[in-house]
DNA sequence: CTAATGATGAACT
DNA sequence: GTTCATCATTAGG
């Protein structure tokens, strides 16, 4: 997969996106350093899913949702937290990808810092716990993460695809991706959109 | 299991 | 404009 595919598939459907982007990389570069990691767990928000911020139109907090895919839209909540998602489809339609884990490949000193954690699979195994140790708050909403210059970026790795069975980076074997339901939501509780790599050990939850 | 913590938005006046 | 329940969570017990 390239840019150019993930780009067509972040506009054209929100659930296929989020199993695409399972195996990309998401990049931050600040001041303290780079981090990196890999994407192993996300979520789909659909413009009609009862869950979703942009279920009842467009405010000032959820604005960024409506913009065009590959926009991140960054959330604060339960007082504390940070969340990042990937806007998908084109704009004036709130759908997004919230990205729930990443696998730690670079920054992990900068990262067990930031979240006072030094076991890698807990430093990123949460969609806040991510959003900290990568140093992401409102800063970063809105930024444009196909934009190779951007801060806050994604990578699409060489052996990823569109389908449920996706190729691994390091030994180009094929890796289950399990679906589940959403974690930590009431509305729209029962539907399958949680996609994460079934062999990975730094998900939030199996 | 529950507290911590604050923005949001719905439902009111 | 004000109130109040809710919330795509986490850490600690």
């Amino acid at each position: 997969m390239n840019k150019q595919q993930l780009k067509k598939v972040l506009r054209a459907n929100t659930i296929a996106a989020a199993k695409a982007l399972l195996g990309c990389t998401l990049v931050h570069d600040t001041p303290a350093g780079q981090t990196r990691g890999r994407i192993v767990e996300t979520e789909s928000y659909l413009h009609d899913d009862p869950a979703c911020h942009a279920l009842r139109g467009k405010t000032p907090r959820n604005a960024k949702m409506f913009e065009r895919e590959g926009t991140a839209y960054v959330y604060f909540t339960y007082g504390m937290h940070w969340c990042v998602n990937v806007v998908t489809r084109e704009r004036g339609v709130g759908e997004a990808i919230l990205i729930r884990a990443i696998e730690p490949t670079q920054g992990i000193k900068i990262m067990q810092k930031r979240r006072r954690q030094m076991d890698i699979h807990k430093l990123c195994n949460g969609p806040a716990k991510l959003c900290q140790a990568m140093g992401i708050t409102k800063s970063q909403n809105g930024i444009d993460l196909l934009n190779a210059k951007s801060p806050l970026r994604l990578q699409i790795n060489k052996f990823t695809s569109t389908t449920h069975v996706i190729s691994s980076q390091t030994n180009q074997e094929n890796q289950k991706i399990i679906t589940t339901t959403r974690i930590g939501i009431v509305k729209g509780a029962d539907l399958p959109l949680r996609f994460y790599l079934a062999n990975s050990k730094f998900v939030s939850r199996k």
